[in-house]
RNA sequence: AGGCGCGUAGCUCAGGGGUAGAGCGCUACCUUGACACGGUAGAGGUCGGCGGUUCGAAACCGCCCGUGCCUACCA
């Protein structure tokens, strides 16, 4: 490969559609199902059919991918099961539109041929999202691709209900529902979104059949005043004086000929409007409780429209809406309207729709949760199923300890349909996992099929199990099962999460994942929800043509903290691209640099202060990465691998060596730099490798002496060398006291350290560089002071490298005293502490007195104030008392040290002073 | 009404009992043989407020203020 196959810059098109192909194709995805490797297996949250990539599924799938790739390199049989789920209100709603441009109904194409159409569209334009997955990288396998109405799943979902009627745990019975009237189904609480609207309270007065003496009527307030006709009593709290001896008297209700009786119930509030309330126990839950509870009968006053019915008089066939309007009207008109209040109410509607929801009285199947819910509540107090962050467990608790049972039917075409059977004869159900020819209570075969279908999420609950081939009993599931983890918005904890949890420990007597990964939820650059209405939809898509699939993937893990929202703007992206640019043109830069290289090792014995420094710190990265990731911490990754990369690899390392690979310091030092960078950018690629796939397989493929592979997915990720580094032990934590933190655990400390060191000294020169207005091409003379032998000893072995990075033409390094310093010196120090070095830079005519002895001024100051309060801490008895010996140790190093830059700065002052007169 | 989270540089955010950090933006200088999607050097912060614990608090605890979200049957 020579270097002009690589372009100036990145173009990422150039290479992204091919990568999404070899990985597609390869088959490294696949896991083995005889492998001897220890499994990590993920199912993903399967996207709706109907839907599109939106930022929500980038984000997470971007983090599952690094998961998975990381994993697969850690020597992992990986399984990341991917799929679509078929969305039956959702998809159902699609189709609706698409018959109504005919100007058809389902109804006249007939349930059949509905689904049928569905599935056709399926077939042709549904799961669109799978090809945006696989663009975004995901390294799913995609030959085990599952569909929630697959053959399989269907199977499972069957099996599930027969089993859960059978023990009595599904039930069917008339409750209160959340009905849509634009949907024409059930929907769960769940699928219910309530918000706040501006409403008001009308106060209608109910007479009393027999007047007494002090009260002649009721006042009730009411929120629906449309739904009084479907009333059944007026309750009030017993314990309120106001309506003494009025309960158990009958009220006459307006605009009808009905009466309806008074009550007494404790839940009923005195301080709300007057304190007693009408009950409607057909189109409000709470009312529905209460009437159960007082026996009421519940009158259903709406159609499947929420139009008002037969029941209703002269209002039949209007709409809810409409209805209020005429009711109030009347009533206002007959007197019993005493006032009308401004009121702000939360107000239920429809997920998919938007439609207000309208509660209503209906024959449903439900589960029944709370023996379910039991031992998946045990489950997470034993830690054998853990959140990530662990503050979602409160969430999930709060909702398992009060779940409410589960609504399951819905009263659409499109889903798994309720394999139970109504006898038109004896009434019974039959339910089955077969077709039964006949009822089994009464042996007639005049039965029929349930017409509804199930929840969506009834077959969600069971994917980490169904998509493994369960009820079978497959090498798959003895292999992935339980799944390791679950990575999901918080927002279905509820609808997925919980429900799975509860299945998966019902049906396989183990939970479905050990950790369930939480991510965050991404905002726009304001902090504003993303909304199609609101219109600050980042499409991620447009993000990958803009600025790479990398740098997206790379930002959102970057930003991907736990327990924080993520804040998404192109700036953020614009700079990862600015990242994966730098990665590219590192890469030309070394392989302009090793051509003809042989190998690619690392020769121990030619090592010099540079490259155990670079070794160390790749150690360093490799370390900080693995652990980020293994804990669910990738923007620490991200963050410590850009750091390495940009601040470390190519800001330091690169620079110190660029004469070494150009040969200019001898054979010797050529090959070993060589070795040492190749190595490393060799271990950089695979480390970035999870997060930024693409770039990384196709830099890796121009790289010299490397096996071969298909790609970086299929190699080992790497290990922090014992060579360059250990884990420290407490003792030594104790003792060591390095004056560089970064450097702590390296077996290098010492010669990583004195790198660092004379990085320092480059910094302080170059920093007298511009604040004297050097020009940059002009060289300078240096002189440096050290009273430490070894720290000269150190300076002198790298005077090269300081030579070249802080352009110097000659740098003597002397001990203290001696002959003086040229006048014109400018002072700089580097290395706080003990190993201070005086760093001289003389200026001979071209220094300006007054700006040296400002710049100098302003040193001094801060170095006071840092050194009183030093001082001032250090004179507390309490401190040196209590304190820890090595904190107390380290303060007076650090006193000692600002002393002498103290009296450095002064000296130099003065010096200065005598020069201007 | 309850619950959870957040408040650190102009902006977006890490961090976390012992010297205040990054990216972007800003200022100055630089097209030097990887990269101007770049380099070098800077400026910029009493870490929301008040108390408490501590030798020491930006960090731990309490209260308050601001802000965001989730849950809830006051009709």
């Amino acid at each position: 490969m020579s270097k002009t196959e690589l372009s100036k810059s990145y173009e990422p098109k150039d290479i992204e559609e091919k990568w999404a192909r070899i990985w597609t194709e390869s088959g490294v995805n696949t896991p083995e199902l005889d492998s001897k490797k220890p499994s990590f297996s993920m199912v993903i949250p399967p996207p709706n059919i109907t839907g599109a990539l939106h930022i929500g599924h980038a984000l997470n799938v971007t983090l599952q991918d690094v998961l998975a790739r990381y994993k697969r390199m850690k020597g992992f049989n990986v399984l990341w099961l991917p799929g679509i789920d078929h969305a039956g209100i959702a998809t159902q709603n699609v189709i609706e539109k698409q018959i109504a441009e005919e100007g058809l109904d389902r109804h006249k194409v007939g349930r059949d041929e509905f689904v049928k159409r569905v599935w056709r569209w399926k077939e042709e334009s549904g799961g669109i999202i799978i090809n945006q997955f696989k663009r975004l990288g995901a390294s799913c396998d995609w030959t085990r691709l599952r569909f929630t109405m697959d053959e399989g799943l269907s199977r499972a979902v069957r099996e599930v209900f027969v089993r859960l009627y059978s023990e009595g745990l599904i039930y069917r019975g008339d409750y209160i529902i959340n009905w849509c009237p634009r949907c024409h189904t059930a929907l769960s609480d769940l699928e219910v979104q309530t918000e706040e609207k501006e409403g008001s309270l009308w106060y209608i007065e109910y007479p009393l059949v027999n007047p007494m003496p002090k009260i002649k009527s009721l006042t009730v307030a009411t929120t629906r005043p449309e739904t009084m006709l479907g009333d059944a009593a007026v309750a009030v709290n017993p314990a309120d004086g106001r309506y003494k001896g009025v309960i158990g008297k009958t009220l006459r209700l307006p605009l009808t000929d009905r009466q309806i009786p008074v009550i007494a119930d404790d839940s009923v509030s005195l301080e709300f409007g007057t304190g007693a309330v009408k009950i409607t126990p057909a189109h409000d839950f709470n009312d529905f409780e209460m009437g159960s509870r007082h026996n009421l009968p519940a009158i259903k006053i709406m159609d499947v429209n929420a139009r008002m019915n037969e029941e209703t008089g002269e209002f039949a066939g209007m709409d809810r809406f409409a209805a209020r309007k005429k009711i109030v009207a009347e009533l206002e008109a007959a007197g019993f309207l005493n006032k009308i209040e401004k009121h702000k109410l939360m107000l239920g509607s429809c997920y998919r729709c938007s439609t207000v929801v309208e509660p209503t009285l209906s024959k449903q199947w439900f589960v029944k949760t709370a023996p379910l819910a039991a031992p998946a509540i045990k489950a997470v107090e034993d830690g054998v199923i853990r959140f990530v962050p662990k503050g979602w467990e409160n969430t999930y608790f709060d909702w398992m300890r009060n779940i409410r049972d589960w609504c399951i039917s819905r009263q659409i075409w499109w889903g798994h349909r309720i394999p139970a059977w109504h006898c038109a004869d004896c009434g019974g159900i039959t339910v089955s996992t077969k077709d039964p020819p006949k009822c089994e209570k009464c042996a007639c075969a005049n039965i029929e099929r349930d017409p509804d279908v199930l929840d969506t999420w009834f077959s969600s609950a069971l994917w980490p199990f169904s998509t493994l081939g369960w009820p079978d009993e497959t090498e798959e599931l003895k292999i992935f099962y339980p799944t390791s983890a679950l990575s999901t918005s918080f927002d279905i904890i509820f609808f997925w999460v919980a429900r799975m949890i509860m299945m998966g420990l019902k049906f396989m007597d183990a939970p479905p994942f050990k950790d369930v990964y939480i991510h965050a939820l991404v905002r726009d650059a304001q902090g504003q929800k993303m909304s199609k209405s609101k219109g600050n939809v980042i499409d991620p898509l447009l993000m990958f043509e803009q600025y790479g699939t990398d740098a997206f993937r790379f930002t959102l893990a970057i930003l991907a903290a736990q327990g924080r929202d993520i804040k998404l703007s192109d700036e953020r992206i614009a700079g990862n691209r600015n990242f994966c640019n730098k990665i590219w043109n590192l890469t030309r830069f070394i392989l302009m640099n090793v051509e003809g290289m042989s190998g690619g090792s690392v020769d121990e014995s030619g090592l010099n202060t540079a490259d155990k420094w670079i070794l160390t710190r790749r150690s360093i990265c490799v370390l900080e990465v693995s652990e980020a990731v293994e804990s669910y911490g990738f923007d620490e990754a991200a963050r410590s691998l850009y750091r390495f990369v940009w601040h470390e690899l190519c800001d330091w390392y690169v620079e110190l060596v660029k004469l070494d690979l150009r040969g200019d310091n001898g054979p010797e030092r050529k090959t070993a730099a060589q070795g040492v960078i190749v190595a490393v950018f060799k271990d950089t690629l695979k480390l970035l490798h999870p997060f930024m796939p693409f770039i990384t397989d196709e830099l890796y493929t121009y790289l010299p002496g490397l096996q071969k592979t298909v790609t970086l997915m299929a190699t080992e990720f790497p290990k922090a060398d014992e060579m360059y580094f250990y884990e420290t032990t407490e003792m030594e934590k104790n003792v060591i006291q390095p004056v560089y933190r970064n450097v702590l655990r390296s077996k290098h400390d010492k010669e990583a350290a004195d790198m660092e060191l004379v990085m320092d000294v480059i910094r302080s020169v170059r920093n007298i560089r511009t604040e004297m207005n050097v020009a940059l091409g002009a060289a300078v003379e240096l002189v440096c002071i050290a009273p430490d032998a070894a720290v000269r000893d150190t300076l002198k072995r790298n005077e090269g490298y300081i030579k070249l990075l802080a352009k110097a033409a000659s740098l003597i390094v002397r001990e203290p005293g001696g002959s003086p310093l040229p006048k014109s010196a400018a002072f700089g120090r580097a290395s706080e502490g003990g190993r201070g070095v005086e760093v001289y830079v003389p200026l001979e005519g071209c220094i300006d007195l007054d700006v040296e002895t400002s710049r100098l001024s302003k040193e001094l100051d801060k170095a006071r104030l840092e050194s009183d309060s030093v001082e001032k801490r250090l004179s507390s008895e309490a401190f040196s008392a209590k304190a820890p010996p090595d904190v107390v140790e380290k303060e007076r190093e650090r006193l000692i040290g600002l002393r002498e830059k103290i009296a450095k700065l002064t000296a130099s002052i003065e010096r200065l002073k005598g020069m201007k007169g």
